[in-house]
Formats: C-alpha cells, structure tokens, sequence
DNA sequence: GAAAGTGTTTGCGTGATGTGAAAAAACAGA
DNA sequence: TCTGTTTTTTCACATCACGCAAACACTTTC
C-alpha cells in the first residue's frame, strides 16, 4: 500500500490507543464484541490489546460478565496528567502567536481574591497606550475580561464585587450604556455574551480602545483563566470579526474537551 | 525463545505501556533520553512510542526543550476512569449543597501517585486561595485533605510519600507544632482524627485558612475519596461546630451504601 | 565565528512478532 | 444435554517494529 503514512510512530500501538479511547468513550462496562465493533477491527486484536491493557492496571475485566472496563491504573496515570497539568501556563506559551496573529495586544487573568487580575501581558507590534500592567485588577462589568469571568466563572465568588459595583452602576447610568444595572439585567448580558463566545466593549473601561475576551474552561466547565485582546479598531469587535474567530478557537484549544 | 510467555498480550504494548507508566511516575515534563534510561530501553524506541502517544493527545511534547509530558488525553481518560467510580460521582453530586450550607469552599479529592489530587471544586463566597485550583496535590501531613488519606487509606500507596514528608518534618519542626514526627507521633495523630471524625488544620498549609476534611469509605472502611471544607473562621474546626457536623454527616451518607 | 558536545529525530535491512481466520473452550438459556 | 453466543487460543505467513547508525537541531566552548 502507497498511501500516506501518517505521523505516528508505531500502527499496533496507534490502533491499540484507538481501542483505549473507545473504551473512554463508553459511560460504563463494554463486552469485548462491542469494542471490536465500535473500533472496526477483528475481535481477537482488540483481546490482544486488552490483554495487554489489563496487564499494566489500565483495564479491568469484571469477575463473571467477562466485560472489560478502565482500571485503577487509568486512574492514576489522569491523576498524574491533572496535577500537573496547568491552564494557566499552557494559555501563556501561546500568547505571543495569538498577539501576532491578531495584531492586538494579549493579556491573561484569572480571578484573584479582588478581581480579575492580569497575569501575562504580550505587546502587539504597535503596542497600545495604558497604564495597565501586571497585577492590574478589571472591573466585572466595564471590561471585556471582566465580564468574560462574569458570564463563565462560577457566580458564588463574583457575588460580592457584582452587588458592589451594581449599586456604582445605579448611581452612574452612564457607566453601562448597554444593560440594566438589574438582575435581569445582568442575566440578559451574561446569555448575550455566552451566545457570543466572547464578551466585547468599546471605550468602556478606557475611552478609545476596544477589547475582546473568551474564557479558558476547565473540566467543570468553569472559567480558569480568560484572554483579552486589546486594541483601538472597533472593527475587530463585530460579530465574525477574524479576531473573535482566533480568540475563541485559541481558547477552545486550550480548554478541556470532554470528547471530540 | 518461545518458552516463557508472561500474561500480556502484545509485547510491544506492554513495553509502550511501561514507558507510559515511567511518565507517570516522574513528577514533571521528561526528556526521552531520562525516560530511556528510567526503562532500559533503546531510545529510538521510546521515541517511537512517544510518537504514537503523542499523536493520540495522551503525551504533548514541550514547545522547544523538546521535553515530554502527560497531556490533555490521559486526563480525559483519567477522568472518564474516575467517572465509573460511584462514591466520587456521588460525592461530586452533593458538593454544590454541603458548600452552600456550610458557607465554606468544598473540595473532592482522590488518592493518585504524587499525593492527594483535587478533582473537584466548589467555591463559596469566601476568598478563593489564587495558587490553588482543581488538579492541586495536597502534602500528606500538612493538610486536612492529606492527614485525612493518612488517617483512613490503606498505608501501603502512602508509605513513599509518608516516608519522605517525615524526613522533611524531622529536618524543619515549625512545619508540624502538633505531634511528633516520628512512627508513634503519627500513629498518636491517626488515632486523634479517626476518633473525632474528621481532620483539621488551621493555617498549616496555607496560613489565615482552616480547613475540615472526612473520608467517603468503601465496604472495606477504606477511603475512596475526601471531602474537604475550606474557610476562614477557626471556629469552624472547634469539636461540634456545625460545619464539621454536617461534614461527617454528607460523608456519612455516601459511604458504604452501594445500590445492591 | 568555527568546532565540539549533547540530545533528538529519521532511514533502512532484517527477523522477530503482530495479524486474521478459524478452531477450541467457556458460558447461557432452553 | 443440546444449541447459539461470546471469549480465548492456535498457527502459518507477511508485515511491521527493532536496533544500529547517520542526520539533524541546539547549546556550549574556545
């Protein structure tokens, strides 16, 4: 066979790591059967495989229904992935290309115990004028970045610093031109930017720049981190704008995925 | 040489399945020569392996130091392995509730190789601690999470790490005001925690933070998990506060109560 | 800036080794 | 005890993984 021979290092091993994926896929126990159908391979190379699996504590076969399923030892080698595993540093190593890419500056935050505080800062090659560096703390709901963490992180945290600034707000109207300082408020923009895949504001938080942020999740499905572009053309911020495109499928990269 | 064939399957699987492991054991990123000399392996062939690995997501390999490192797929399948266990997605489930009640973060974690792994986490409103997330591994003695493994695990996965916390203990006292580092010190704190029901610390790991931690045991009193409870207020670790209470009571109910 | 040193990646011929079909064994239901 | 189903083992063959060594990338040294 002339066709194209992928990157892989070893076929068996690539066509064993198959069967391991579609044993992950399945919510429980699996017959050996259903494997071989599910993996379109002979039954007795994916027993081969299995055998194996069992061998080294990734695969159990339960006692008398003969059906296999993940082991202790998958348990521990995704213990050893998760620990040391870290959102915040995979999303910093791939700022400068985002930055670049983007021809924006690139921040990163997470939620620190006074708010969204940023964390990493990449200069675009025509950096932008602010005073903000790092340790800088977002408000919720006048910047993108806050307002990202609004709509992904978990409420509980945030409640005290939204209650806050919502009382600011009510007092200002100007302050938030684009919601009611309400609680329905606040839920109609949090739908508005999940609906998004990003949060956006021009001139809001600093008058003349615009900015865009999308979430970094983790496997609860919560916001880790977020990643902000900053920069001064309000066209970046429009609905299929190439720059909310590369945002959001640069943080989905970085977000855990439950299955394909 | 076709005498001995010991119980596995395919000898190249077990052989790629024993690098696997090898990455497991390390605690950071890796490089192939290290992993080849950890399996007395050719390199080349590790390096084969690691190809396939990688390209199944189960191993990533570092930007530019060309180190090698668990990825994102030995989480997923981590996870998925975690997800067949009962008492955790149990545990899981009734997370949300006990931290409202008890107006304290709640945390699960999970015995893995390098120590007591945070799998899931729910914040209350109270600060959240910036330097620690899900995937945390808690330290064995210094912890409520780690002392309460030690108080109801098997010993035997945790000797290594009991072993090696004890040498750093005898070498810096300040670390552990409350028993003696030594094999009756310990054997005095286990009794002391199984007694009152669940482990405590009040600014050990992290200072200005307590935190109450209990068992989900299996049909064999064995941990299978630990729920935690972190908070500011000490008052919360006192016996018969309300807090541990209902700590040792939600532990309780998910313990030992499989459905037939 | 060239040269030497360390560590990673890739070709290549060979023979061990994984492959698929089919037989054998274990199991369940009738 | 006999069928139908699923798991396990057998076996001859051609493939595919192995190890060597050369090429390559990157850092250090003079």
């Amino acid at each position: 066979m002339a066709e194209r021979r992928e990157g892989g290092g070893l076929q068996s091993l690539d066509a064993a790591l198959r069967v391991l994926r579609a044993m992950s896929i399945r919510a429980g126990p699996v017959s050996l059967s259903e494997l071989a159908r599910d993996c379109a391979m002979p039954v007795s190379k994916v027993h081969r495989y299995l055998a194996s699996f069992v061998l080294a504590g990734l695969v159990t076969q339960e006692g008398r229904s003969g059906k296999y399923d993940l082991g202790p030892g998958a348990i521990r080698l995704g213990l050893a992935a998760i620990a040391r595993n870290d959102f915040v540093n995979r999303a910093a190593d791939g700022l400068p290309e985002l930055a670049q890419k983007a021809e924006m500056s690139a921040l990163l935050s997470i939620w620190g115990d006074h708010g969204a505080t940023v964390v990493r800062w990449e200069r675009a090659r025509t950096p932008t004028v602010t005073s903000m560096g790092l340790g800088t703390t977002m408000p919720l709901l006048n910047s993108a970045t806050g307002r990202a963490f609004l709509a992904w992180a978990p409420r509980a945290p945030l409640q005290d610093m939204l209650d806050l600034e919502l009382r600011r707000a009510r007092g200002n109207r100007p302050l938030t031109p684009d919601f009611a300082p309400t609680r329905t408020g606040i839920d109609a923009l949090v739908n508005r930017i999940r609906e998004q895949g990003f949060a956006s504001v021009h001139g809001l938080f600093i008058p003349g720049l615009v900015a865009l942020a999308a979430p970094v999740l983790d496997w609860q499905g919560e916001a880790q981190a977020v990643v902000t572009l900053i920069g001064t053309d309000p066209d970046t911020t429009r609905a299929g704008a190439a720059q909310g495109r590369s945002l959001v499928e640069f943080c989905r990269s970085l977000s855990f995925a439950p299955e394909d």
